[in-house]
DNA sequence: CTGTTAGCGCGTTCAC
DNA sequence: GTGAACGCGCTAACAG
């Protein structure tokens, strides 16, 4: 029915063996013998079998990158950049490799599932971007998965993710950026500023909120946990959230919202609520995704590298450059002053 | 070193067969049986290997999802749709398969490397989001192709993408939307519009763009060939090609965009140069994704079911849902109007 | 309901 | 530089 080796080797009348070592090419095969072969693959149109394959290898192409929201550019900027590191040549037959983006949707099951699943195809590598779940069991059971993986020769890559103990992490200075963030508002003269978090129980909702916080704490402002809610990161999120933040304190003069798309959806509510930005109440967000840039008036915001963390996750993946020393390395975020933020009024 | 499903049997003190069933699901096993198995697969961590189940059972739990551009929200949110109806227990060995997307970057070549490597691993179904290349020999290849896939018993769907004779089609009525969307200005009374379309040789690119020529003809207006300008499908192709329009026509009283972005790109150009939305120049876009509503004013769009839509195409990949009649659905884009668009002044 | 027997298609030793 | 033989780990008949 389907074409295998064993017809390619036929027609080319050389032994399966050698049709498997051109094609692999990692072995010496006459130039003579390599163009037969090569023909006959292309004449009966083959297509190499590559659970056959993987099962003799004990290995596979595949290499798994983890999100946590694919509808997010967040998570689309930095996928995007893995996979053209990994997509290359220079993987096993036919010199390509299947780089692959999961989705989670933020749920830990099914991250875990994911991961037993990419376990099960033996991947050559897997990626996880974003933050993770703070819950004890939970990042036991991962800390135990990502150990097997690696056992089982998976090389593991963290991505805009807290280091663990693992595997190599790029991770995003989340705390950092935060606290400049909000150093930048408190710089303005806001004493008042209303924060809008992403979900509990996730590093960087916690990271960037801490930055927050220490920076509210290093203006002598005392912390208001009446000033702080929680919502998904997501723009109705950000909406209702700031609606909210309005009614517990209608004088509030600033918002720093756990990231860009949340921030718009803040902006969405104070023009609804009739107030004027940055004049009556200024905005901050966090990424600096392209829209960020566009939103009326522009976003103050921190930006993230993604593109470029993302492109040397991938190339750690695959080995193609050198993992940090220790195996951490930390990338900063840069704070971007725009016009959705100014000095409070009166 | 790893464990297998002999190792498994053996603990369990069954024969390799019965752990695979228990495994599988499909074929009935005594209860006591099972737990034994299912006690020895905890007790040893066991992880099916597959690979190996692949090449047996000649099918694998894998899911390609192939989009143009991961780092664009039309496509994320198709792709997270689709991945949400597959990704569910269901399938072989341990009730889960592996929906992974493949970001193809809009070229031809890596799309079809892509659905190669696909082939390759055996996949169960695939998914291909999108409009698709023009190139004659390209779509050649691409029938091919998937034609292959089809006889080698992968279920092909294409969701937003013109129906091919190869696959199941739910296409998105690009046309009819750009045409309603054309219609609504030339009512307002504009008659000098700009269009930026995006990039060339692409279907999406050419229906949306024929339906608004179709709109112009129907108003009796004359097409001018330098009324459209093409472009990239991103916020800084459009903010360019809103520049070159304006260049080309001052007088100009609407811009329509191929998409939201591309709309986005072009209202910050239009700013930019003083010049107010829709005051002096309406705005449209296409897609209605979720940032339309929060540009300033709101964008008037089509909105195209992009969840309903890829989530009925993942069902149908997956033989939950029955495929249209003859194989072809089309979906329609529902026009929203708001704030970005007016009757042109004076 | 369960065990036994054959491969699935390929990579990889070994020889030659 | 090339071929022959074996086994990767699992599923799918077939018996029983």
């Amino acid at each position: 029915m389907t074409v295998t080796l064993a017809d390619v080797a036929a027609r080319a009348q050389v032994s399966p063996a050698t049709v498997s070592r051109v094609l692999n090419g990692n072995y010496p095969v006459a130039a003579s013998t390599r163009d037969r072969v090569l023909r006959a693959v292309d004449e009966l149109d083959y297509v190499l079998n590559g659970p056959a394959s993987a099962l003799a290898a004990a290995t596979s192409d595949l290499v798994g990158i983890l999100v946590n929201d694919i509808a997010d550019p967040f998570f689309g900027i930095m996928a995007s950049a893995i996979q053209s590191e990994i997509g290359g040549p220079g993987g096993r037959a036919g010199g390509e490799r299947l780089a692959v983006v999961c989705n989670t949707g933020g749920s830990p099951e099914r991250e875990l599932t994911y991961l037993t699943l990419l376990q099960r195809q033996r991947a050559a590598a897997v990626v996880l971007t974003g933050g993770a779940a703070e819950d004890g069991a939970h990042a036991e059971a991962m800390g135990a998965k990502l150990r097997k993986l690696a056992e089982a020769g998976t090389r593991v890559v963290l991505c805009g993710r807290p280091p663990a103990p693992e595997a190599i992490a790029l991770t995003f200075d989340n705390r950092g950026g935060g606290r400049r963030l909000t150093e930048h508002l408190t710089g303005l003269g806001h004493r008042r500023l209303g924060y809008i978090a992403g979900p509990e129980e996730r590093t960087t909702t916690r990271h960037r909120l801490e930055g927050h916080r220490a920076a509210l704490a290093a203006a002598g402002i005392e912390d208001d946990p009446g000033l702080t809610v929680h919502g998904r990161y997501d723009r109705r999120s950000g909406y209702e959230a700031a609606l909210e933040l309005l009614r517990r304190e209608p004088s509030l003069t600033a918002i720093v919202a756990a990231n860009d798309t949340v921030a718009l959806g803040a902006c969405a509510a104070l023009r609804d609520s009739g107030l004027r930005i940055p004049e009556d109440v200024s905005v901050a967000g966090f990424d600096d995704l392209p829209f960020a840039v566009d939103a009326v008036p522009a976003l103050t915001t921190v930006r993230l590298p993604l593109s470029e963390a993302g492109a040397r996750a991938g190339r750690i993946a695959m080995g193609r450059e050198e993992p940090p020393p220790g195996g951490i390395a930390t990338v900063r975020g840069e704070l971007m002053v725009r016009g959705s933020t100014a000095a409070p009024r009166g």
